[in-house]
DNA sequence: TCCTTTTGGTATATTTTTGGACTAATCGAG
DNA sequence: CTCGATTAGTCCAAAAATATACCAAAAGGA
């Protein structure tokens, strides 16, 4: 494990790296790290450095100290954005774009301005040229979402559905996605993309709204069609 | 990066280098990076100039600078998520909370527990004991919109609601948010809670969502009016 | 229960490491 | 050539790390 080439490892290194295993969720809540005789011969260092590391690491609220009985894990890892979005299943990432994105139509059409609705619709002709093409079609649908939400000018949102968007364009979801896609069913979709344009342009968020609902319903029922097969 | 073909650098080069590191974030806060000496060996420069390099770093507020210690990182990586969220305004914030929390209730009603219910009503119960107690009431407030969206079961959401609940509990919006709180505030909010968990109970999605919605109107109503004061 | 082992807590003398400071020689470009 | 930066040394003092010993609380087995 320790390669020849291990160097001094001072206090201030261990404290580091056993900070970083219970952040990274190796050692997790209440979990007892091996005696201070014992790490300090795994980590090569003197047990007054174990001891220093140990007790700094206690101050920041990372470790509890129990005389007598070990030191145990008392922070909680962080969950780390790419781990709470990597490890979403598809039905998650699914119901969350059910709670965005209808909400994201009722705030385009207050927010929005028209050059961002004339992108859209840019985009909405060129995914109606990619009835034979689901990788085509796939890729303008998601730039379509990103300007609908890019339309908002709400940062946060646009965050939030950038890294969800990030995850769709990967892995097998992007596979089962492309599965579903016939051509009947992204003639679907561009009527559905075409009303809720017309809903935005037309000021009407709730109809907006309710339009998207549909939208996402349709692209639920693919998915599950798909992972029955 | 570095190929035998490196030529000489200067203490500007290896500040820049190094700075680059630190915001790359392979080096983290409370690192230690190698010694002087070290460094001077594999950047291939005289330890004067790695010397020059620190102290440069060290005036930036990249590094801290300690004698018979070492060199240690004190700044933080530049983070899109924490950037994301920390930017956002109250308003953001708001619609995001619109987008996501009548949803939550609609998926507490489909996978929620009956422990996550009684949870929930025990911190009603708090909530209810806090009339006059703006800061208590707060802190169960927020721990109450948590565990509704822990029962969805959905690690997707819970993360990032727990994200932007983080934001919350800081600066500001805090001290905006307790303005607002009078007695009479406190009452309606509670009801609407119960009114929200009765839903949830009786299965009602629809109607959890709506009064969520509610809820919320109510929240930003005091906020709009807060920030006009 | 009692006894042994394990574990953290403390103390201390010693050695090593590390940054701080200074200097003279060297190199490179204007 | 001159001027600035760089280099390659040296010595110093503070900080850290080591090695060792002993104590007290907790845990576990007989």
């Amino acid at each position: 494990m320790n390669a020849p080439g291990d160097q001094k490892l001072g206090a201030a290194d261990i404290a580091a790296l056993i900070r970083r295993e219970i952040s990274k969720g190796n050692l997790q809540l209440h979990d007892r790290l091996p005696p201070e005789r014992v790490l300090a011969e795994t980590y090569g260092a003197a047990r007054g450095t174990i001891r220093k590391a140990l007790t700094r690491l206690e101050q920041e609220g990372y470790v509890e100290i129990r005389a007598g009985s070990g030191t145990y894990v008392a922070h909680k890892p962080d969950r780390s954005t790419t781990d709470a979005i990597e490890n979403a299943t598809p039905l998650e990432l699914m119901d969350t774009r059910f709670a965005l994105e209808p909400h994201v139509c009722r705030l385009a059409v207050l927010h929005g301005r028209h050059s961002d609705f004339d992108r859209m619709e840019e985009l909405c002709t060129r995914m109606e040229a990619c009835t034979e093409d689901p990788v085509g079609f796939s890729e303008a649908d998601t730039e379509f979402h990103r300007a609908l939400v890019d339309s908002t000018r709400n940062g946060l949102l646009i965050w939030i559905i950038d890294q969800i968007g990030n995850v769709r364009s990967e892995d097998d979801w992007t596979r089962m996605r492309h599965l579903t896609l016939d051509a009947q069913t992204i003639r679907t979709y561009n009527v559905q993309h075409r009303q809720i344009m017309n809903a935005i342009r037309t000021r009407e968020p709730e109809r907006a709204a309710n339009i998207m609902k549909e939208h996402l319903e349709t692209a639920r029922l693919s998915l599950t069609r798909a992972s029955e097969t």
